[in-house]
RNA sequence: UCCUCAGUAGCUCAGUUGGUUAGAGCAUCUGACUGUUAAUCAGAGGGUCGUUGGUUCGAGCCCAACCUGAGGAGCCA
């Protein structure tokens, strides 16, 4: 007798076989029937009990939530529903599962409980479909770059540069919160810390990534990011997952080309390898769009969104084209934008990046040559001198995907920049050496792995696309 | 951090202009039924109405502060 998993009894054709499976309880029904899932698929497999001849007293322990092993034969099933099921045989209660407590009902919970039940939320088929489809992307992340010939580089996550201007960050230290050692002035002393001097969890791996690309060529980073800000928003996190690839010899125009191809590989490779996860989640979400007014209904259903994005060209449009949009829209025109457009250089909010990718042009966009004065030091100043080669990647729905620029090679340009905004050269020599030895055009971007997922499942609050979400005031499990 | 909204049974929600004993579905328990698909039928148990204070003869409902959650903004990925 073999063990096997639920996708692969569905999967095959099997008849009469003796078999056994483990798995959880979804439901019991009409005191025969046991729904058994074990996180192989989406689908259960029903399993009947002949409930004259087993103890009573398994019976009553066969609830939602149990784990069981069950001994029988995969026969063609007698009722409707389903092509096969498990005669069972022998039933073993490996876990009981009180149903005066278990949490998971088998009906609708909201996401906000199950939020607070994260550890028990994959045994649902959405937080199950989303949690396989994110290791899905995460292969396909991995298989892409492989491909094209990508190494793959481990930034470090405890750094000691406070450089990276990328937001506020977490500090990293084991001197005692209560008693630090101070100095004369009476600062924290933090020559007597672990590491001999101020260190902070990563806000990005990108600086490290430059060094790695300008040696190795093509790399790419995909690890944990960390941002203290107190940001409370359905697209926030304090620790999330970024992938930040970097190359040699690339200028801006190939890092959109990249950034584009690589957007689509890993969105066919989930369309061509969970398409039953997706149509549960496109169905799921049609469900949720029946209760909500025409006007806030998305206008593609989730399968046809990413087909769209597979199929299609991002449009490319230069900041100035941007402006010029938007000075010229309705919204602007009507003074419906709580910011309005008047002149160029001013930073687009969330309301004009919307208006652009679902307005206007309906498709994702990306954005690029935008004002020195918004972006950061690190960006490559454009011979106009006050513009840099930087773009973003907006996404219907979910607004900035993608953030890269190409980077600032010329080291009289680089240092000039960082003495206007205050940067220490001290503290980036290893950044600046870069430029000293060997310098090259290069560029790269950062996708935030967390948003790519929401695009994928349809799922609109962040916390519902990561494990345990760490936000504000919230880091339990 | 700012703005808006919400918090009623284990879960999802209803609760009228402030007025008797706060309701429903699901879940749970008891019984019935047994080829069901979130099984069905009958019955039962289950509530400090987020917390604290205030207004009132009387507060789930009005007011204030706080806590928690959601949506939006900023910051960004």
């Amino acid at each position: 007798m073999t063990s096997y998993t639920v996708a692969k009894l569905l999967s095959e054709e099997l008849t009469l076989q003796p078999i056994e499976i483990k798995g959880w309880v979804r439901t019991f029904r009409a005191n025969r029937f046991i729904a058994l899932n074990d996180g192989s698929t989406l689908k259960n497999i029903q399993c009947v009990v002949d409930f004259e001849n087993t103890d009573e007293n398994t019976l009553k322990r066969i609830t939602t939530g149990a784990a069981v092993h069950i001994k029988g034969e995969l026969v063609e099933s007698q009722g409707k529903g389903q092509n096969v099921e498990i005669t069972v045989s022998e039933i073993d209660i490996l876990g009981d599962s009180d149903p005066e407590t278990y949490p998971i009902q088998p009906k609708k919970h909201s996401f906000e409980f199950l939020r607070e039940n994260a550890h028990l939320r994959t045994r649902t088929n959405t937080f199950s479909a989303v949690m396989r489809l994110r290791s899905a992307l995460s292969f396909a992340i991995h298989k892409y770059f492989n491909d094209q010939g990508f190494y793959y580089m481990h930034a470090p996550i405890i750094t000691g540069s406070d450089a990276e201007g990328a937001g506020e960050m977490f500090r990293v230290t084991n001197l005692d919160a209560k008693n630090p050692p101070l100095t004369d002035d009476g600062q924290v002393n933090y020559k007597e810390d672990f590491f001999g001097k101020e260190t902070n969890l990563t806000v990005s791996g990108q600086l490290e990534a430059e060094t790695y690309a300008m040696s190795l060529g093509k790399v790419y980073t995909f690890g944990p990011t960390f941002r203290a800000e107190n940001s409370n928003t359905s697209r926030h996190l304090a620790e999330f997952w970024m992938i930040e690839p970097e190359v040699a010899f690339m200028d801006l125009a190939g890092n959109m080309d990249l950034a584009e191809d690589f957007m689509k590989a890993v969105l066919s490779y989930v369309l061509e390898h969970n398409m039953e996860d997706l149509e549960f989640l496109e169905k799921r979400l049609q469900e949720e769009e029946k209760t909500k007014p025409q006007a806030d209904r998305s206008p593609m259903p989730l399968i046809e969104k990413l087909k769209f994005v597979v199929d299609n060209n991002f449009k490319r449009v230069s900041y100035t084209e941007a402006i010029d949009i938007l000075r010229h829209s309705k919204p602007n025109k009507k003074k419906k934008f709580n910011y309005l457009i008047n002149e160029w250089g001013a930073d687009l909010q969330s309301e004009h990046e919307r208006y652009l990718v679902e307005k206007h042009f309906k498709c994702p966009v990306i954005l690029f040559d935008y004002p020195a004065d918004i972006k950061a030091f690190y960006m490559r100043l454009n011979d106009d001198g006050k513009t840099v080669r930087a773009m973003d990647i907006l996404f219907p729905g979910i607004g900035e995907i993608v953030g890269g620029a190409q980077r600032e090679e010329r080291l009289d340009v680089l240092k000039e920049k960082m003495s206007a905004l205050g940067i220490d050269e001290k503290e980036l020599w290893w950044y600046l050496d870069l430029r000293k030895y060997g310098t090259a055009v290069h560029s790269g971007f950062g996708l935030g792995f967390e948003r790519l997922v929401m695009f994928a499942t349809g799922m609109t609050n962040i916390r519902d696309v990561i494990p345990f979400p760490r936000t504000p005031q919230n880091a339990e499990f």
